[in-house]
DNA sequence: TTTTTAAATCAATCTCATCCATGTGAATCC
DNA sequence: GGATTCACATGGATGAGATTGATTTAAAAA
């Protein structure tokens, strides 16, 4: 994981569909070059996909929540796989605090998502939160340690 | 807006490096169709960009953070572009509840979470919560019909 | 019916990715 | 010190893929 490394996925996060050939040119190193770093980086799992970012509005699901479930212990093993097969959910966390799980879905309106909620409810205690606006857009982390500033 | 688009835009959110070609075989036009198609849906704006998913806890971000907070509307001006501002911060949705703001951010350490909450506390109250743990992670939405619960 | 428009195909060209043989430099061992 | 090895880079050749332009088709508008 050199400056060469990080130059990669630096450029990646930005363009997933870029060229070999561009990143090559990025890097002043040769196309094969950055062929083999790229498989040394996946296989590393420090790359784990390539996702595109989708309008999910025009799609059809306007409505974005964040939901927090007190999950207790004991329903855990229940609960992983049962979050997991809802194809709604794009990522879900286990977080400090008095609500154990931070659930983040989309819905094509407000009464699908009432009955998701209505489906987990048998898993603990909910609080739903519905998007209004967004102010930044999932996004990749700024990795140069300049522009960083904490 | 058709099946077809649909199938391109959904086969693209799972694999955004996929080939043209491979496109056009699984979607059963050509080539070139593809490549318009393609343009459209990234002029129109239902395609935003091509992103990689990065393991950040190798790349030297080990905490994930969800940080509400509850912002006065008359700091709303001076807020959004401050948020934009700061590269940690991967997702800022201004939600229901309590909270209005929901903030999605990476740090290197848990000192450096905590200047920023000292930073943004000027803006209103904050209520952090770390991540333990990830049983979604981010991915995309599931647009098939058939496999979408609500 | 005719015209227009949008979008598809095909063939040709050009760009790009991959493979393989070769070369280079740093670390290790005798 | 000099030889060996290993990791990694390069360059050229080959094959795969992207793009362009000309043409065709089909559906909607005049």
């Amino acid at each position: 994981m050199d400056e060469i490394d990080l130059k990669i996925v630096s450029t990646l996060q930005k363009d997933a569909r870029i060229s070999l050939k561009k990143l090559a040119d990025i890097c002043f190193i040769s196309a094969p070059a950055v062929s083999t770093r790229l498989s040394h980086l996946e296989e590393r799992g420090i790359i784990n996909n390539y996702q595109t970012a989708i309008d999910y509005k025009v799609l059809g699901f306007p409505i974005k929540a964040y939901v927090s479930l007190r999950l207790s212990p004991t329903d855990k093993e229940a609960f992983y796989p049962y979050i997991k097969s809802v194809g709604n959910v794009i990522s879900c966390d286990c977080v400090t605090g008095s609500y154990s799980q931070i659930i983040t879905c989309y819905f094509k309106s407000t009464k699908s998502l009432d009955n998701f909620i209505n489906d987990i409810q048998r898993f603990g205690e909910t609080k739903t939160q519905i998007v209004f606006s967004t102010s930044v857009d999932p996004r990749p982390l700024e990795l140069n340690p300049g522009k960083n500033y904490f």
